[in-house]
DNA sequence: GCAATAGTTAGCTTAATGGCTAACCAAATG
DNA sequence: CATTTGGTTAGCCATTAAGCTAACTATTGC
């Protein structure tokens, strides 16, 4: 994956590890108990919590035989000020628009070239 | 890909994309248009503009012989209520956290069994 | 009407994803 | 100490993604 963003959004991208991302909100907890609502292999159930890792929104620690895995805080923040900025832009597009139209509707209650 | 938010996140998992909607919050625009930043053939660049209709965020129409692209208002709802629920129950945790915390300390500077 | 323009369709390649099993290792437990 | 438990490693498979070229179609402009 190129660049950070693209991991990020590729992380949330799939169902099993929005789940994850939902438990997680609600506390840390063992690979096991986070894969058992998920019927799957654990060996393919551990490749998304890889994914998650490396895409920065998921920490893990190994205590004894268990790996804990933890939500890492603010970790969607570049999502969604991308996401903010999108909506500010296109936002500030329709305002002024809207200006423009209600400067053209001014006008056309007018006749052309009164105020020159 | 399974359901929409899948979809939707997986079309924002591209620089390419990102790119095209960035341009697109600044006005629709045809694909020739779109590419002609982009380094690369056509075909290529055309199957970035369908992912991002199958997503639902861009919509085409055809003029003439131009494929006209805009971005479709509202299309990054979803996402942004995702991520924001996550925040949500989240932060609602450490409050919780902090609350308890406080009652805790509270209580470690009194005698314990001080208010039976 | 002919040439250039803007897409479109088809078919190919490479790499990444998402799943599996089998076999292994290390910590915990009876 | 033997067994169970919780991961881990390795390797396989099918599908999808992201790129390409070549050849085709439909509009537009001279």
């Amino acid at each position: 994956m190129a660049n950070q963003m693209d991991s990020l959004f590729s992380a949330l991208a799939d169902q099993t590890r929005r789940d994850v991302v939902e438990r997680l909100t609600r506390g840390e907890a063992p690979v096991k108990e986070l894969a058992a609502p998920h019927d799957m292999a654990l060996p393919s159930f551990m490749k998304h919590i890889d994914r998650l890792e490396e895409a920065g929104v998921v920490s893990t620690r190994k205590v004894g035989r268990q790996r804990i895995v933890a939500l890492t805080p603010g970790a969607f923040g570049p999502a969604e000020t991308w996401l903010d900025r999108q909506k500010q832009v296109w936002e500030g597009r329709l305002d002024r628009l809207e200006a423009l139209a209600r400067k053209i509707e001014a006008e056309t209650n007018t006749f052309p070239g009164d105020d020159p």
